[in-house]
Order: C-alpha cells, then structure tokens, then sequence
DNA sequence: TTGCTCCTCACGTCACGTGAGGTGGC
DNA sequence: TTGCTCCTCACGTCACGTGAGGTGGC
C-alpha cells in the first residue's frame, strides 16, 4: 500500500535514484547502455530512462565484478556468456596484482628512502633529489615483504579469535596427515600474519607457556573506538581502552587467548 | 679515433638508436617532443632528429622522475621550474601509493579467499562466484596495516645488527628525557617494523631474557642464497643454510643477538 | 514561472600503440 | 634495387568527466 504503487515511477527507477543509490554518476550509466553492458529496460513518456529491478541486480553483479578488478569488457563477458571461464581470469589477475604490490612496494620504499635521506626540515630543491635519486640506484632491492610470525599452541583456536573478536581476514589453515594444523594465515590489511605452532627445535613457544612475549602486533585501523566497542561485544580480553598515546597514536590494547598482546592504533592529526 | 668521429651522426644519436639504449619507444620519444618535454636539440640534412648528449641527459632524469611515478606534466614542471615544489609532490605520492598498497592487498584478499572457498580442483561457474562474492561483502574494511613489533634488551644494538648483519633499512631511534631508547623503526621491503624494549608491566621480555620467543619474522627477499652469503660474511648466527622447504618455500634462518629468530625466504616456482 | 532532473551529442583525458603513406641514407 | 630507419598525420585506447543546448514533470 506504498503511495507510489501505482505511479509510472514504480515501474522502474530512474536513472538519477540509480546513480545515487549505487555511488556510481549518470553519465557511468549512460556509458553502460551505450557500450551494451547494461540497458534500462524501459522509457517513460517522454523518454527518462527506467531502470527494473531485474536491471537494478544486474547492475549489483556488475559493480562486484569491477570491484574484483575486472574491465567492463570482462565483466561483460563474464555476465552474457555462460561458457566464459572467470575462474581462470581471477587467478590471473591475482598474479598480476602480486606483482603490482611488489612494484608498488618497492617504488614506496624508494620514495621513503629518497624523502628520509634529504628531509631535515627544509625543502629540497630538485637538482638536490636527482643526485639522491642516483646515488640510490645502488640500494638493495633485495628485500620485498616482512611476515609477523606468531606462536600458538592452538593455531585453528588462535585464528578463529582473531576473525572473530579481532575482525581479521580469515585465511587458510594447513594440516599435516595426521590432521594437526601446522600452519596458518590471517588477512590483515595490506598483507597477512602467520600461525606458528610451538616448537621445542626452535625454542618457540606461545606467551602461556613462557609466562610472556618476545613480540608484539601493532594493526593500524581507521577508527580505533569503532574497532573497541566490536572487540568489548565479542568478549575481548582488553588490557586497556583506547587512548590518544604522547607518541601520536590513539590506540588500545587486547590480549588473545594464548596471551598474544595486540595494539590497534591510528595515527593522531 | 672512432670511425664515427666525423661522420653527421657524431654530432647526436637518431631516434632509434636513443629508443633501443633507454627501452622506450620511437612513438614514445615523438610524444615527449609533441608535449615540449624534451625536443631533440637538432636536425639532419633529411629531417632525422638527432638528440645531443645534453638531450640524453635529460632524457635520464625524465625517466627518473617518472620511475618515481610522476606524470609527464609533474616530471616537466620539476624540471623546467626551479621554484616547482617535488618535494611536496613526493611527499602527497606516498601517501597515495599507501592507499593504493592498502587497496590492493585487501581486493588480493578478497579474490584469494574468494578463489580458495571455490576452488577444489575444479572450475566454478560465474554464478557460484557471485554467489560466493555475496557472501563475502560483509568483510570488515577498517583494517589497514599490521606492523611486527620485536622486543629486545638493547634497542639500539639490535637496530645496528639488523641493518648491518641482515641488510634492513635504517630507521628512527626515539629516546626518553633521560637518553634511553624506547622505540626503534626498521625498514623491510612493504614497511616497518618497530622494536620495542622490555616491559614488565606488558609481559614484554627478549628471547634471551625469556629462554624461548613466542613470535618470529619471516622476510621475503629475491634472492636467499644472496642474501644468505652476506649475512654470513657479517658474522650472523646461522640456524640453517638455504634448503628448499616442502611447504614451497627457499628458506634459510638465523638468530639476531637477543635471539630473535628471522627466515629469510622465496616462493618456489 | 522556478528548480530540478532528464535527454542527446560531443570533446577531453593519459601516454602512448598502431597503421597509412611517403621520404632519405647505406 | 632491396632493407632498414626515418618522417608526418591521425585514429584508437578506457571509463567515464564535463559542458552545451534543450525537453519534461512537479
């Protein structure tokens, strides 16, 4: 019994609802229809675009498969031809971001390096970061990425807490023959923690057993309170709230239940 | 007494010849001229550019600048006004590609866990994966960053050990009023790690002082037997030599002077 | 009548790739 | 004469942004 029941507008959305509902411009749709990836499938009157909903959930799987990094060619493919194989475009696509992230990386680490090397407040002129910037060719480009490693007498337990309470990405968990798991990973952010089991060979141990920790793991979040409340519903083990730290962070910090210390943090203005 | 020395060309590379030496293309140098970033400084009797060393100096420093990831526009700016501020420029762009690491890393992620919750040897249908990417749009965005934090005794020892033994970036050493050290930052690859001294009142000890380590770093590098051969010849603490780990890795391992144990590995092919 | 949204062209973006059709030096 | 490189247009790319000039419904 919705007022608008029986206006024309209900049977269909115009192009501008559209937009607005889904983030995406007028003119994005207009190019859609014009490149035959997605028609309204009416005209009022006098020629406004109406969009079904059928329309409208075409257009949600559209915007998860661009979000996966798909063209709109790809993405129409993928949509209007049952036989095309997406599976094997995505795990391409995932070795084409790896190596976008190794470039990127490296390249951030060179600018950092650039930047560090001249910045003692003052301004550098251009001449003088062109003579850094040769002298750096020289730089070890060997190292690429750091893993925090940390060890847990209960990996599957470990990772479990930290999806759950933490809200960390889950990820896999590898087991032996025998079906003990002796090795797993956690998403988080721009890159992934490991699961260590305990290990006499090489003396590691989870901070239970040792009565403390050898380490540590700062996660940077975009809003600490936000991370807090969802870490104190989820039954988390705080050692203390959140607070803006004299060193420039706001930040708080949790226990995991093998005593893991987590700090989450975001960087003061 | 090069056979070239008085012939028209000695006065400055063709057009090809410069494309081959920079890896750029013929099109590529034509753009550079039709934008006014770099011009040949003259002409053959026929028309053939010929570009002066002053020109391939140049060329150099935009290739250089672009390296850094600059735009055409920004690499002629910095070059031809003095006053033009790339420090600045420098500066936003790290931002920027920290934004773009993170977005990367975390669409990576996704895709993985997306492929990994399909796959089991056989290949999905495009409709399962939306189904499955429906699923997944619940995943928390709020994390951005996970930094390793190592404790030790001596802060600054550590520091030096990883620079000079393992080859990390230098970073900051912060001090308290008194000239301790409480905090130290290294460089590896995709970012930082921080160093953290001793705290009884966190449960924070080295592994020396604890007999065991509850955590570990792993470091992705490009080349371990390199990297192993110079950390060797700096005098570390070898737990094993390079061997190619079932779990598809090229690993080799050592213990830094508080015991903290790092692996410095490759994916295998 | 005034705002707001809608419509259809149509040019611009960034750093070149890719021919098309023709000339100059070994 | 045959190859090779060089020349100058000029269109195409990808996913829209940004007007221009005009229409339709509340």
């Amino acid at each position: 019994m919705d007022a608008n029941e029986d206006r024309p507008e209900s049977v269909g959305r115009k192009v501008g609802e559209v937009a607005s509902a889904t983030g995406l411009t007028v003119r994005a749709l207009h190019y859609y229809e014009e490149i035959g990836l997605l028609e309204s499938s009416g005209r009022s009157a006098g020629g406004h675009r109406l969009y079904s909903s059928t329309d409208l959930a075409r257009l949600y799987r559209i915007r998860s498969l661009q979000g996966l990094g798909l063209s709109l060619a790809e993405v129409g493919r993928a949509l209007d031809d049952p036989a095309w194989h997406l599976g094997s475009l995505l795990t391409r696509h995932v070795a084409d971001l790896d190596r976008r992230l190794v470039a990127t990386t490296q390249l951030r680490g060179r600018l950092n390096h650039l930047l560090g090397s001249v910045e003692t407040g003052r301004s550098p002129a251009t001449e003088e970061l062109l003579d850094v910037l040769e002298e750096m060719t020289m730089l070890d480009t060997n190292i690429q990425r750091r893993i925090g490693i940390l060890v847990y007498a209960d990996l599957e337990r470990a990772h479990d807490h930290l999806v759950e309470v933490f809200g960390l990405g889950p990820g896999q968990l590898s087991r032996d023959e025998d079906g003990n798991v002796v090795h797993g990973e956690i998403e988080a952010g721009d890159g992934v923690l490991w699961l260590h089991p305990e290990s006499e060979t090489y003396g590691l141990a989870s901070p239970h057993t040792l009565g403390a920790a050898s380490a540590c793991v700062a996660v940077i979040v975009d809003d600490v309170d936000a991370h807090h409340a969802r870490a104190v519903e989820k039954g988390a083990d705080i050692v203390y709230a959140p607070v803006d730290q004299p060193y420039g962070y706001r930040e708080y910090s949790a226990r995991d239940p093998e005593g893991q210390l987590w700090s989450f943090m975001k960087p003061l203005d």
